[in-house]
DNA sequence: CCCGGTTACTTGAAGTTTGAAGTAACGGGT
DNA sequence: ACCCGTTACTTCAAACTTCAAGTAACCGGG
């Protein structure tokens, strides 16, 4: 099927301990073995944040994800921008946003511009409750990433970012112009 | 609606298309950002390739990605094992297992070596179909990142690999040696 | 005004994933 | 041979997620 080899010095140790980036073999094309390290490194971070935050803080990271994003807009965020923003379905939100509010984080209203549209924000003590959880979060991060080279860590960043604007114009269902700057 | 602008050369566009990476603003560290750009950039291909997945071989990507990892051992794999690879929970991998097995994908046998352990491998049939499956998938990913500079893209995964490296030696649990040449 | 298309959200069923607790098997030390 | 700690897997409840179908509200023409 895939009839190439040679472009490694590396060789691929085998499974134990190498995570999903095990299944790039040297027969797979670079494509497919960016997108598996890129899914690999994701996954990694994803599973220490998500541990600590239930250790810690007893919140899971789909609903961490979705105070987050209230957080930086102190004026409510419509239900479809928080759908967009999460990129989950609507349907995810809906029920996660009867959660939190249920537990005190988050407060409805309905847009008087719109009666279809749902605006939700954060309570005062699920904004305090939560820049709390915030701090500690970051510095989670901030650890994860010590030690990390900063110029690798910057470049990939950079790199990051120009594959994210190459991935993003696909389905621009609403409006919003894309600048396409470098 | 959102009264704050001026803070990068590179404007965030606001809201619109922007997904996860939304979250990311001026106060925040760069640890932050960096997480938050490669969750977005993860996230954005997982949705892709899953969704074909679903609308051209009525399959999920999680046993997409288990039967990926079988087809690269004709041996079989230990649960166990599979569990690292794919990085998901025994459970989950338990209740695969048990459907891909009912689907016909997939056989299991008890390891000679250790009764607590089953291997599962791919059914002839289920190797045929992975493989006309595979090509497809490939195809996809090529064409998603068609167009984003080779030169970028070989960076990318280096930059990744790095990261990963940095990452990976968290929670040595079994044997394998970690190489590290470069 | 009203009709038809679109958008915003909700509902419900099916499926996925996790975390914690439980069972069984291994293996080294005594 | 018997413990004891570890490992492999299973089970189960709870949480998350999706998809598809449904309801309600908007909006632009006729």
């Amino acid at each position: 099927m895939s009839p190439r080899r040679h472009f490694a010095q590396v060789h691929v140790v085998d499974d134990e301990r190498l995570g999903q980036e095990a299944r790039a073999q040297s027969t797979d094309h670079s494509a497919v073995r960016l997108w598996l390290r890129l899914l690999s490194c994701s996954t990694q971070v994803e599973q220490v944040i998500r541990a600590r935050l239930r250790e810690r803080f007893g919140i899971t990271l789909p609903r961490f994800d979705y105070l987050a994003q209230l957080e930086r807009h102190p004026d409510g965020l419509r239900l479809n921008t928080l759908t967009r923003n999460l990129m989950v379905t609507g349907g995810n939100v809906t029920l996660l946003t009867e959660q939190l509010v249920a537990d005190g984080w988050v407060e409805r209203a309905t847009d008087p511009a719109d009666r279809r549209s749902t605006i939700v924000s954060l309570t005062s003590w699920g904004r305090r409750e939560f820049l709390r959880m915030a701090a500690e979060h970051e510095q989670w991060l901030v650890a994860l990433f010590c030690g990390f080279d900063d110029v690798h860590r910057d470049a990939l960043y950079e790199h990051l970012g120009r594959l994210r604007a190459h991935l993003a114009p696909r389905g621009p269902s609403t409006s919003s112009r894309q600048e396409r700057a470098s």
